[in-house]
RNA sequence: GGAGAGAUGGCCGAGUGGUCGAAGGCGCACGCCUGGAGAGCGUGUAGGGUGCAAGCCCUCGCGAGUUCGAAUCUCGCUCUCUCCGCCA
């Protein structure tokens, strides 16, 4: 959410934020609602106001005069409570405008839609095979490390069994990308993956992401589609001190996405799939432009260094001004080297938010002199897992069917430094 | 799932219809005092909206209602605690 103020003084700026990323919304219709706001917020006040002084003086009277106040107040109090109906309309609203105007995107990120990204830098070549290399899904039938027909048998399509050595390097994945991070300092977490409508609309999934996300009617919850969510809920409605921040925290979570309109794209394999593990870096810092960009260069490094300790080659994006989320000032993408792909595919996507999601969440802080103001957010993939296992298998396929475990990893296998097959 | 108790400011806690955004205490901050510290004394100490400002308005878990007037009365919901049942 952006501030309103913001929006009636730079009305042009969010206009121009807006089109970049490609959201249709009428500005100019949600300061008409702001400014009719206004001023049937006075009429309001002005009448409580004379209804709270009127209250007051009749405490201190007595018979006749006392019965004339009374029936001169139930007027007031009538036409208080009409205006008040009236308000609430308005701010409800407001309210609902406010949600869907985007935070303006960087200047310096490329404009255009899905294709028009940006390449930053690349690391590591694309592994030249001298045999004809198997995909993941081959190479994990050979050595019994996925069941995907019984994962769809029993849960419907896009969904997976992992076993044997498939299930333990998705935990040593994991665990390693947390082991990373809890030792840069930050807080390793476990998180609540049902929430409450609040904590989707408080990160800006919702409104306008519902149909990616499922429901539990019954008892009004959602399945989060990140620890992102539980992770900057986790402070909402609090008042940090800005000595404790920044909070750098490392959440690890299952991840839920219906991949709706979706059909037919991805469907060989676990590329993209209903349900996966992540372990997510968020970082909830002071209100300030240069300390957001610090830390999205931060934990953009922290990600890069996992990708490239496990060996896996890799590219960064930056993703154009059409491409990326309401709420989100500038995106980089970790894409992973997949030789079934004869390409790169996303694996890691780092954001900042400046204080997007903080209004919405009303997560603020007290600076040392006082001052009440919202954070600032940013969140990254720290690794995603079994995604993740796509590169790792293939790239470090050997000609006898056989994986070599990347060396980061054994430790967190058993010592084991080859999967066979059985 | 069943029965009961409760929800007030950073914390404890008073407040059962009017002058209560809220006594008192603790904590914290500042000042006085002191060689210094402590004790003691004094002052201050929620968030939000609106306005140039003074001010005005809102908030006593959340929502609705009764009333001229609600922290206080009524209804619904949420959460916490205790007991029973069930369970990893």
């Amino acid at each position: 959410m952006l501030d309103i103020k913001y929006i009636r003084e730079h009305p042009e700026e969010v206009k121009r934020g807006a089109q970049r990323k490609r959201i249709d919304i009428d500005i100019d219709h949600l300061l008409a609602v702001d400014s009719n706001r206004r001023t049937v917020l006075n009429e309001v006040e002005a009448l409580r106001a004379k209804k709270n002084s009127a209250s007051a003086r009749i405490a201190g009277l007595t018979g006749a005069d006392k019965q004339n106040a009374i029936i001169e107040m139930k007027e007031t109090a009538a036409r208080e409570k009409e205006q008040s109906v009236a308000l609430k309309e308005i701010e409800e609203e407001l309210q609902a405008l406010m949600l869907r105007v985007p935070m303006p995107p960087a200047d310096d990120i490329p404009d255009g839609g899905e294709n028009d990204y940006t390449v930053l830098r690349t690391w590591g070549e694309p592994r030249k095979f001298d045999f004809e290399p198997l995909d993941h899904v081959e190479l994990a039938e050979r050595l019994d490390l996925f069941d995907l027909a019984r994962g769809a048998k029993v849960a419907g399509s896009r969904f997976y069994y992992l076993r044997n050595e498939g299930a333990l390097l998705h935990w040593a994945v994991c665990r390693y990308a947390v082991d990373q991070l809890t030792a840069k300092g930050f807080t390793p977490m476990t998180v609540p993956v049902l929430v409450k409508r609040e904590a989707m609309v408080g990160t800006g999934y919702f409104p306008g992401g519902e149909d990616q996300a499922y429901k539990i009617p019954e008892d009004e919850l959602f399945l989060v589609g990140t620890a992102e969510v539980p992770l900057c809920a986790f402070h909402a409605d609090e008042i940090l001190e800005e000595e404790e921040l920044p909070k750098l925290y490392a959440g690890y979570s299952s991840c839920f996405r219906r991949e709706a309109g979706t059909y037919g794209k991805d469907t060989r394999g676990i590329y993209r799939i209903h349900q996966f593990d992540k372990v997510e870096q968020v970082v909830i810092c002071q209100n300030d432009v240069q300390t957001s960009i610090n830390f999205q260069e931060q934990l953009q490094q922290n990600a890069e260094e996992i990708v490239q300790a496990l060996g896996l080659p890799h590219r960064v994006i930056v993703g154009a001004a059409g491409d990326i989320g309401q709420g989100q000032v500038k995106k980089y993408d970790i894409e992973t080297w997949m030789p079934s792909r004869t390409g790169y595919g996303e694996t890691h996507s780092c954001s900042r938010f400046y204080d997007f999601q903080a209004r919405r969440l009303n997560l603020r802080y007290r600076t040392k002199d006082g001052e009440i103001k919202f954070c600032h957010t940013l969140n990254n993939t720290a690794i995603a897992s079994p995604r993740i296992l796509i590169p790792i298998l293939e790239n470090y396929q050997q000609a006898d069917g056989s994986v070599v475990v990347p060396e980061v990893l054994r430790p967190y296998m058993g010592g084991m430094d080859v999967i066979r097959k059985k």
